[in-house]
DNA sequence: CAACCGCCCTGGGAGC
DNA sequence: TGCTCCCAGGGCGGTT
C-alpha cells in the first residue's frame, strides 16, 4: 500500500529511467484500471518525457506537449522499467515502449491504480492537485498550520490526518505510527488538539516518514521497488497491524477500532 | 458544506 | 482438500 515514502522510493528509481525518453509505442492488456486506458494509445506515442516529479501519492511525468502522464499506485500498483524479453506478469496492464529499448510496465492486481494523461497548469500541476494541503516534509506543514487548520473540525484526528486537503501522502500505516509516537489518540476530535499535541504530530510525522524513505518504504504484502525488491521499513513499525499485542512502550494490549472503514490500532494507555 | 458511506477490485487467510 | 466469507484500503461520487 504505497504511501508517501513508498511513492518517493518509486520516484527516485523512475525519474532517471524515464527522463528524456521518448515513448514509441503503447500496448494495453486491460480496458481500464481506475480510469480507461484506451486514450493512452492516442496520447503517448511520439511524446518525450521532460521531467518526473512526486506530489502527495502521485507521480507526474511531464510531456513535451504541456500535458502530464499522471500515476497513482492505489493499493497494489507496481511499476518497472525493464527489457521486453521479460514475460508479461498476470496483472501487468500497460507497456510503454521507450526509445532506449526498455519497457515501462504497470502492474496492479486490484486495478485501483491510475495511469492517465491530464493537462498541466502553469505550475505543472494536474487539476487534482489544486485541493491538496502541504507536503508533510515541507515547511507548510507546521504545528501552527495544523493547530489552525484543525479548529472547528468535528472529525477524529486520524481521518483528519489522512485527508489530502489537510496534509498529503499520509495513509493508514503512517497515520497510525505517527499518532502512536505523538501519544495522541486516533479517536480524539481534531478540534480538541492542543498546540503541544500538534507539535508532536508534526515532528513525529516528519521523523517517521523520513526514516521510512531512508529504509526504502514499507512492504506489507504488495509494495515492490522498481527493481522488484522489498522496502525494509516494516521491521520499524511499532503498532500497525499489531492489535492484541502488547504496547512496545507500556505493555498494555493494543486495541483495534474502525474509523471510516479503516482499521486503527492504538494504545489506550499511551495515546490520549 | 462537512462528514460519512459505499463502491471499485483481487489475493490471501480464516473458518468450516 | 476445497469451498465460502471476509478483509486489505485510497480516492471519489453520492447522500445526509
Amino acid at each position: 500500500m504505497p504511501e508517501l515514502p513508498e511513492v518517493e522510493t518509486i520516484l527516485r528509481a523512475l525519474a532517471p529511467a524515464l527522463t528524456g525518453r521518448r515513448i514509441e509505442r503503447v500496448e494495453l492488456f486491460s480496458p481500464k484500471m481506475r480510469t480507461p486506458l484506451a486514450p493512452l494509445r492516442e496520447e503517448l506515442p511520439g511524446r518525450t518525457i521532460l521531467a518526473v516529479r512526486r506530489r502527495a501519492r502521485y507521480i507526474v511525468a511531464k510531456l513535451d506537449n504541456g500535458h502530464g502522464l499522471v500515476m497513482h499506485f492505489g493499493m497494489t500498483g507496481v511499476v518497472r522499467v525493464e527489457s521486453p524479453e521479460v514475460p508479461r506478469r498476470k496483472h501487468e496492464h500497460v507497456f510503454l515502449y521507450l526509445d532506449n529499448g526498455l519497457v515501462f510496465r504497470f502492474e496492479c492486481a486490484r486495478r485501483f491504480s491510475v495511469l492517465e494523461v491530464q493537462p498541466l497548469n502553469a505550475n505543472d500541476d494536474p487539476p487534482v492537485f489544486l485541493s491538496f494541503g502541504p507536503e508533510p516534509l515541507e515547511d507548510g506543514f507546521s504545528p501552527d498550520y495544523l493547530y489552525t487548520r484543525s479548529r472547528g473540525v468535528k472529525q477524529a484526528v486520524k481521518p483528519f490526518l489522512m485527508d489530502n486537503g489537510v496534509v498529503t501522502g499520509i495513509g493508514n500505516i503512517y497515520a497510525t505510527e505517527t499518532l502512536f509516537a505523538a501519544r495522541v489518540s486516533p479517536l480524539k476530535q481534531a478540534s480538541r488538539l492542543t498546540r503541544p499535541a500538534c507539535r508532536r504530530i508534526v515532528e513525529n510525522a516528519r521523523r517517521v516518514l523520513q526514516e521510512a524513505i531512508r529504509q526504502g518504504g514499507t512492504t506489507i504484502a504488495d509494495f515492490r521497488h522498481v527493481d522488484g525488491t522489498e522496502g525494509q521499513f516494516a521491521v520499524n513499525l511499532q503498532i500497525y497491524g499489531k492489535a492484541g499485542c502488547p504496547c512496545p512502550v507500556c505493555g498494555n494490549l493494543l486495541k483495534a477500532a474502525k474509523q471510516g472503514g479503516r482499521t486503527t490500532v492504538y494504545c489506550p494507555h499511551c495515546q490520549r
